[in-house]
DNA sequence: CTTTCCATCAATCAGATGATTGAATGGTAC
DNA sequence: GTACCATTCAATCATCTGATTGATGGAAAG
């Protein structure tokens, strides 16, 4: 792998281990094995390569976001999708968990998380007309408000730590917001 | 104010605004007007101040569960007092973020953590059964998922960064999850 | 008045941390 | 072979950061 992305992948990692708190150029080099002053060859600043983690983890979950699958199931294949995404790669979301609560003071990455939850929302709503019209789901009087609801509810049940809690915890209460929505 | 308490107030206050990342003794000494060392007589590690911290904001959070209201319209009235608390306290949910996800490296804030949530979650739940023998709302079949589901929600929308974001979009989202259960 | 204890401070320490410097290494062009 | 360029490293810097030390002033105790 080459070095720029070396770096990044292992910035990526050690942010998901230590979070922003506990995060160190000296760790991110040693985890390449790579001499401190090589990463800053590369990245002039630690500022310079967190930009780098926050396009390859946002670029990682964007491309999850397709919808896929036949119309009528659409919404609940992207719950299942978000959920094998949390099983697969748990990694991502601590990470945009990191980065969310990082956006609160760092108007760079705050409007970058907006971005991507403002598209997550939109596929969603379009998800959701879509269903409705078809019978799938009731009709929701303002998909747009639904589909941001029920993305606020995926970052907190993902995002926000529940370690230590059974899994199936989660699958029960995923289900639950299912069955709200049909 | 009693020195012990100004410190744990200023630990708590720099916490909201610059985060675990930003969160250094001197400032706190500096914002109470009071030498590093007076710091360390009271609080001999930062380890203990933000013990200190922690109580107080679990406490502060925990004195606003208690259910008040006429019965029937407790729910909804369990929403308004959240949605009140995010406008007079923001810092409050500010610092219940930050010690979420710090609670996914530290075993003792993560059980603090988890048992305000567990009574937020019980709180929630005795709340839907009842409101539901009142007819206010259709019986949930699983009221436990269902207060699961919603905690997570609140937090989704509260202690996630919402800044640059119009507030009434939290409301809407906000009576949108009231339709939703009713 | 002297002794004792509490609270506070100035000064300082040791280790961590982001960043820089100057030299070595190896490859490519001429 | 020599000049040039990209890459890498050991060593070092300046600053930050949590924590400690020894001294000082004042109140309480005898």
């Amino acid at each position: 792998m080459e070095r720029q992305e070396a770096l990044v992948q292992a910035a990526y990692d050690l942010l998901a281990e230590r979070g922003f708190e506990g995060l160190r150029t000296r760790d991110i080099a040693a985890r390449v094995g790579v001499n401190i002053a090589t990463l800053h060859y590369y990245y002039p600043t630690k500022e310079k390569l967190i930009r780098g983690v926050v396009g390859y983890a946002m670029e990682r979950f964007r491309t999850t976001l397709q919808p896929a699958g036949s119309p009528g199931e659409q919404v609940r294949a992207h719950f299942a999708g978000i959920r094998r995404l949390a099983r697969t790669e748990p990694k991502l979301f601590v990470v945009m968990g990191e980065l969310a609560m990082r956006g609160r003071r760092d108007r760079a990455i705050a409007a970058i998380v907006r971005d991507v939850d403002n598209t997550w929302q939109k596929v969603l709503s379009a998800l959701l007309r879509q269903a409705a019209k078809e019978g799938a789901i009731a009709n929701p009087a303002k998909a747009d408000d639904l589909a941001a609801l029920i993305v606020a509810t995926l970052k907190g049940l993902f995002m926000l730590p529940t370690e230590g809690r059974d899994p199936k915890e989660v699958d029960r209460q995923l289900r639950a917001l299912e069955r709200l929505i049909a």
